[in-house]
DNA sequence: GTCAGTTAATATGGAAACCATATCATCTCC
DNA sequence: GGAGATGATATGGTTTCCATATTAACTGAC
């Protein structure tokens, strides 16, 4: 790592700081997003991983989510219960289902999501599209940062 | 919201993808720390809450959190034991206790994020002065409209 | 100064969740 | 054809959650 001077190695760190920051406060958020939905944390967490990757296996669905299958096997009970996922057989292999996220209650979480979705848009109309070009790079390289970090922990 | 143009609000909703990425991966980052420490999510939640805002009342912790005042005391019971915080009398109202994190075991959390601060620098270390303070900016904005949005759904 | 009302934290116990292990059906490869 | 592996779930013991109650302490009105 190449630090071209003091300042941008300070900046980074208040970055990091941000950073931290913004992800406590995007969990706090989720957990009370949930907690309006009647589900428990480990249960939206599974549905948020549902809706981003679309429709996976119990078992892709444990590994992604570091969960136990057979505490998968519950989580998914509880979500079918409540409308929120559906299991359906795998064509091709009759061992296997296939657990979609119920797409006709995506309302109701964007919903509850509006405040902060309509804040980012207030947010990002004060920057220009080259600022934002920037900040969403930025935030992708982050992502993956995050996801190799998340890989090399489980290996 | 005024957005100048249609690349701009197309942009910002490129921006939002990207944060919600960001937020999935840092959960599942987080939970697999979590569980590197032999903690339960919520344990490993609460404790972040204390590193980030210093010493807090159990009342105070359990609503910053989002939990039942019993639930937390079990969460504290837990963290108590294994080390990771400190209970001590209040000085001023002998009902109350104060919460603290145990700072020496601050390096042990320190160490497993060590891969994505590492890559967190490198990747600060490809913008100049200017973009890392608009990049922080954003972030700060991000987390405080997170906050609000949460403050919004627990009135 | 007294006392009713409120607050902080914890105790209790029933319900819910977690997960190590086992089970069964199915798939793969030799 | 069959041994070994895999996917998902069942089981049951343990752990966690939390509604309610309890106790000690604080506050404010009278």
């Amino acid at each position: 790592m190449s630090f071209k001077s003091t300042v941008q190695r300070r900046l980074a760190n208040r970055v990091k700081d941000a950073l931290r920051d913004v992800s406590l406060q995007l969990a706090l958020l989720n957990h009370q997003v949930g907690a309006r939905l009647k589900l428990r944390d480990v249960d939206f967490d599974c549905l948020n991983l549902l809706n981003q990757h679309g429709p996976l296996g119990p078992g892709a669905l444990a590994k992604l989510a570091g969960l136990h299958p057979a505490t998968m096997t519950g989580v998914l009970d509880r979500l079918e219960k409540a409308g929120w996922a559906t299991r359906d057989r795998d064509r091709e292999d009759r061992r296997a289902v296939v657990v979609r996220a119920a797409p006709e209650r995506g309302r109701e979480i964007f919903e509850l999501y509006a405040g902060m979705n309509g804040s980012m848009d207030d947010i990002c109309a004060d920057y220009t599209v080259e600022q934002l070009e920037i900040i969403e790079e930025f935030l992708r390289r982050t992502a993956a940062a995050g996801h190799d970090s998340t890989v090399k922990l489980t290996d």
